[in-house]
DNA sequence: ACCTGAACACCGTTCAAGT
DNA sequence: ACCTGAACACCGTTCAAGT
């Protein structure tokens, strides 16, 4: 029997569900606007009833982020390691932006669970099965990891979301003053996201294919 | 006369005093605690009288960020092109981590502002200087920032700054399971970072200059 | 013009109590 | 074991009132 607005008595609490409706409102309004709260009215439940299924929100936020990882593909072993580290990057970067409102706290969170170590020990393991030495390849893998950090957060919630500050600068103001930002802003668009993507990862791994040559 | 504590009813209240004190809690006590009515607690005044100098706390934040960013290093015009990058990706970083426990928001700010555009405008003008059409101009200064904003994340609040998980996997568990993870994890502590940041830098800076061979 | 106090609509979380 | 209601210690911000 429903309740009150959207929510629904359906079955009793579990993590899964938690979980996912906890997903659903981050997708749908944001991750400021997820509190314990308002999740537990959209379950049709008190707020301290989730705290039997997570001890605290961050808990919570934490299966999220495993949650993610998980659905992260990794490349097959018998590829060429460039291959391998490319399609890698790549589908971080698709996980990431399978839940483009949660990507801000995803990438900035240490994957410190079971499954986030699991994942970073796979990434790591194509540098050294490369033939990279234990130092070169923890400075290589740091590298890329910043690339795609910062592509995440741009593409998820930079500029083509709008201002962020509460009082922009007009366009004409930046097309007055500007000269450079006006320029090369068009090219800031959403619609050149995957080749602005593609031409640094090439950069980067052009550059990682050269180092493996010196340290072999 | 001083009142309670830290409170000081030194002065007049103004967009400066208050910005200033707002930047030491944040230096001190970390981005999360800086609230209007901590922040009126230190300055001796009421949580409401910050109201009249700044119309929300987003404006507040704004005026550090500007802050920040006016004292970002820019490099000289007579230099080379790709010298010119390195200062100007060396200046970030630098300005970046002057406040570390600001960091994170500085740097996934959009800089919207009179102060932030101008910052922009100045960096992509080093590109287009160099001889790079704006579409090229535009990509890869969009690069280079992803690898800054990565960058500047992980140096001011990534692993070295401890685990984020609520329930982090140990040490002697990663030991076990994760035997690439355990091999290069010497290398993600502060002692590297300096190598790092070169390292991703100049494989960046050098792959720019290819470009630039191309398009030129 | 500048500052204040009370109030509103929120938070995460603790605790004792219910079933 | 699982859920609840009241309460605690916080938030940012509005509003009418003081000087």
């Amino acid at each position: 029997v429903a309740k009150r607005g959207s929510a629904q008595a359906k079955s009793p609490l579990s993590r899964e569900r938690i979980a996912d409706a906890a997903m659903v409102l981050i997708d749908r309004h944001g991750l400021a606007a997820l509190s314990i709260r308002k999740l537990a009215e959209e379950l049709g439940c008190e707020a301290m009833s989730l705290y039997h299924h997570f001890p605290s929100k961050g808990h919570l936020l934490d299966a999220l982020v495993d949650q993610c990882i998980a659905g992260a593909d990794l490349p097959a072993g018998g590829l060429p390691w460039v291959e391998q580290l490319r399609r890698a990057a790549h589908g971080f970067r698709r996980m990431a932006l399978r839940h483009p409102k949660f990507a801000p706290l995803l990438v900035v969170h240490r994957l410190n669970t079971p499954i986030g170590v699991a994942y970073l020990d796979k990434i790591i393991g194509i540098f050294r099965k490369a033939g990279f030495d234990d130092k070169s390849a923890g400075t290589l893998f740091r590298d890329v990891s910043y690339f795609l950090m910062g592509a995440v957060l741009d593409e998820s919630s930079g500029y083509a979301n709008g201002p962020s500050a509460a009082e922009p600068v007009s366009d004409a103001a930046i097309a007055r003053d500007c000269p450079n930002l006006a320029a090369v802003a068009p090219f800031f668009k959403p619609v050149h996201f995957d080749a602005t993507f593609e031409a640094g990862l090439e950069i980067l791994l052009q550059g990682f294919d050269s180092i493996r040559k010196t340290v072999r």
